[in-house]
DNA sequence: TCAAAAGTGTTGACAGTACACCCATGA
DNA sequence: TCATGGGTGTACTGTCAACACTTTTGA
């Protein structure tokens, strides 16, 4: 491998292309992101975001699953996405440095094993970040925001199968403030991106009837609501 | 300057990064694309994105506002935005150039002056181009479909002040199909992307009611329809 | 006064929110 | 049978598309 990631430095000083990923996921309640603890100058201490250097062979989106397969098992990162470039000439000390930025989505019921260096962080309370991380982790969030909205990214968040209830906290985590289960579900439905699985769960400790398992009904990312205005005409 | 530009060919061989811009403009009921056409190989006489390659010291969006200078006055370009990376790496024959791609959109009523080399294209029907440039084309029509839904983005397509008739053909171009002139009118001022010059224009030489004079109340871009659905919890 | 073009009024479909109400279970 | 959480029915609201209708001009 001819480069070497920004974990351990930079030891080529000619300017280059980093690719950097916010990986969110919704847990606790809250919406995280997947920072490292840098070991060494420049930004020493700082949490970051993982990536690396742009190798000659591959494109920034295979890059950035590489990389990530060292801190997250890259088969629990449910979807992929380019953000952003980011490329102010002094956004890193000492050389150019040129990257493109990704938003990474883990499901909620893993919890994948991360290095001792990283950890999750709410995304609400970020601690110091080195570099422009934190433009990119909130510029991750506005995306994934928006998407909730007009497409079925939920799937990247949730389980494979999942009670109304435990998506709703899901969505609310991810868009910060409290989402109805019962216009979740009709809003979802309704676009035919939930169904059911049409088998339950037993009630929990405290009784209550028992919540019905559902699913996404597809795991790839589909745009459920194209158009807000200015649909093309009806040809009826 | 230390880089060349696409045009005169990449005389350096390293690896490199280049910005390249689809300029988009409604003129003719169609949308338009501007494109060069190619002196040399490879690739020679296809047609090409304006752009070229990033220098040391600046972002890649004063970059491409520099290099568009050279074919469209930039005083003309009415928005520019970020589309997406392209990095195959074969994506440029020879050598390793990784791409930031934007969208550039020019008002209707400005012709710019354009180099003897360029042409205004219909995006409905390109001619042969280079490297995967017809791809990034296709990208920047399709933001510009989306914006168009749910931002005020129209302003960068019109002229400072228009009738709705004027507004109407241009979005009809930029969508590729018919828009009713009511509804039009009708959104954006709910909306309030629209506003009355309280002037009118004298009726053409066919007759009709003399229309009245809009223009966009902001020429910045504005999400006009942030939320679709899972609008956060009314506080009344 | 008539044709043409601009602009308004009105209706209906539909999506989304809010909230009341019914359902199924454990204690 | 009661508390608890799950799920459905329904009314209300706002947005947009469609289209009839009115307005204002030139010939």
């Amino acid at each position: 491998m001819p480069h070497r990631n920004t974990r351990t430095g930079h030891p080529d000083q000619d300017a280059g292309h980093e690719v950097l990923a916010g990986v969110l996921r919704a847990h606790d309640g809250d919406l995280q992101v997947l920072l490292w603890q840098r070991a060494q100058e420049p930004h020493l201490d700082r949490w970051s975001l993982p990536g690396g250097r742009l190798a000659a062979t591959e494109d920034v989106e295979t890059s950035i699953r590489r990389q990530l397969a060292e801190k997250v098992d890259v088969h629990k990162l449910t979807h992929v996405e380019q953000l952003a470039v980011f490329s102010a000439p002094d956004r890193f000390p000492g050389q150019r440095v040129v990257a493109t930025a990704f938003l990474g989505l883990v499901p909620a019921d893993v919890d994948p094993e991360v290095p001792d260096d990283t950890r999750w962080h709410s995304v609400s309370a970020l601690p110091g970040t080195a570099f422009d991380h934190e433009r990119i982790v909130l510029a991750a969030r506005d995306r994934l925001h928006a998407k909730l909205s007009y497409t079925n990214i939920g799937f990247a968040l949730a389980p494979a199968e999942f009670t109304i209830s435990e998506l709703r906290r899901i969505y609310s985590a991810a868009l910060g403030y409290q989402v109805s289960a019962t216009n979740l579900q009709r809003v979802l439905s309704r676009r035919g991106v939930l169904e059911p699985t049409g088998r339950t769960v037993s009630a929990g400790p405290t009784g209550g009837r028992p919540p019905a398992l559902f699913r996404f009904t597809s795991r790839d990312l589909q745009v459920t609501d194209p158009f807000a205005v200015f649909r093309p005409p009806s040809q009826d």
